[in-house]
DNA sequence: GTTGGTTTCAAACGAACGTTTGAATAGTGG
DNA sequence: CCACTATTCAAACGTTCGTTTGAAACCAAC
């Protein structure tokens, strides 16, 4: 075995949760994939709790990151004006599905992170909230900017929507199948298919139910 | 106590499986929150694994009989003429909003199978699929009748990511606490919102990845 | 070649799980 | 009132979980 056994722990640990989830998925199972001993987990983690941490922390730190810097290249191209909100979508989910299409882990690990946006696990959802806390400030000031006839309250929602469509689209692959038989083989269809989507329901007219109370009669078009 | 054990169990089950997910959830839990004796599961069910099924069931089938039901009006009133794309959003997901609304247990029996299209646990995946065949089909062909220019791949997508906000828009409260303070309260207009916004990404431009081999050189709408 | 720190290993730990058991209790038709 | 079925109950079952232990193996430094 050329790795470590940390990461072969790591590694057996991500696939492992993605095909089993992390409750039901025992340490006695990863260490037997990552070919270590069971007691390796508690020496190289100190718990299974930590463990989780560790897979998500590998990546997720990575990826906002990613996601901070493809949004501050386009803020330094715009010199100040707002930006498209095709952009801004581009460096939130766009970088997200690029990430989901990499074979080397990328991949296995985009399908556990969309699953655990809706995980009840209460340490999860707030190890989560704390790695997103940044790249979701970030995020909020420039659709804001970038959409102002839109109310906050209501981008809020389509954002989240959107995030709803993203976790299916690289995690919800045997949903995906119970449509019917279909090629999700290719990443460049699936980033072209997701990106129109995503644009055409943030730029939806508003609801006149939220369009009413905002004094504005007729909402036409969001942005 | 009012109800019989066997109901009690089912309501503290959902609940339980809602808030701590299902492997989370001990029998133990169940029947402390339905005061019941713990032998009372196996008696009443058989096993934990026939009690999830038996939780799901209960609401499930009849959400899809409301989903046909109103697929069907709609078509009785059309005459044979294609449904408007509106209409089918609103008979599937429309549907599916408001029992998420109801507070008699479908908002929480609905949270819970937000969560669990993309369930990794095998038996609950089959289950669901066998559950959701008929209404898919049904809703497959109305759709494929009222987008004739949309390519068929290109709409089992769609309706994918649809899912995926559906199922976000009902279940994911937690996540959407992530993005800031925001008010869920209004079941009315959450209904609005989500609808504009599937309407939206459904009616989105076809992307250039797949409008290009169909041999259309510029698509303009999707329908 | 011995030392000292790091990693691996087989074995065992107590706790908690889903399930089973057999007796006690409730409820119902003859 | 009795016989009989349905339900409840406390207790225990065997299994598996995450974790701990202490010794063995490894490995670089001197």
């Amino acid at each position: 075995m050329e790795t470590d056994t940390r990461t072969r722990i790591l590694d057996a640990a991500e696939s492992l949760f993605v095909s089993h989830g992390l409750d039901a998925t025992t340490l006695r199972m990863i260490t037997a994939e990552a070919q270590a001993n069971l007691a390796a987990v508690n020496y190289h983690f100190g718990s299974k709790e930590a463990l989780v941490e560790a897979v998500f922390r590998r990546r997720l730190t990575w990826l906002n990151e990613q996601r901070i810097g493809a949004l501050t290249a386009f803020e330094a191209e715009a010199r100040g004006a707002p930006l498209k909100p095709r952009q801004i979508v581009e460096a939130f989910f766009g970088v997200a599905i690029r990430m989901a299409a990499d074979h080397n882990g990328g991949q296995t690990f985009m399908r556990l992170l969309g699953r655990s946006y809706t995980e009840p696990t209460e340490f999860v959802r707030k190890f989560l909230a704390e790695e997103y806390a940044e790249v979701i400030d970030r995020f909020k000031s420039a659709f804001f900017k970038a959409l102002p006839d839109v109310p906050q309250e209501e981008f809020l929602w389509r954002f989240h929507f959107m995030m709803g469509a993203l976790s299916y689209a690289i995690s919800g692959t045997d949903a995906l199948r119970m449509l019917g038989p279909i090629d999700d083989s290719d990443p460049e269809a699936l980033y072209a298919r997701l990106m129109s989507f995503l644009i055409g329901g943030l730029r939806a007219p508003l609801p006149e139910v939220v369009a009413k109370p905002a004094k504005k009669p007729r909402a036409r078009r969001a942005a």
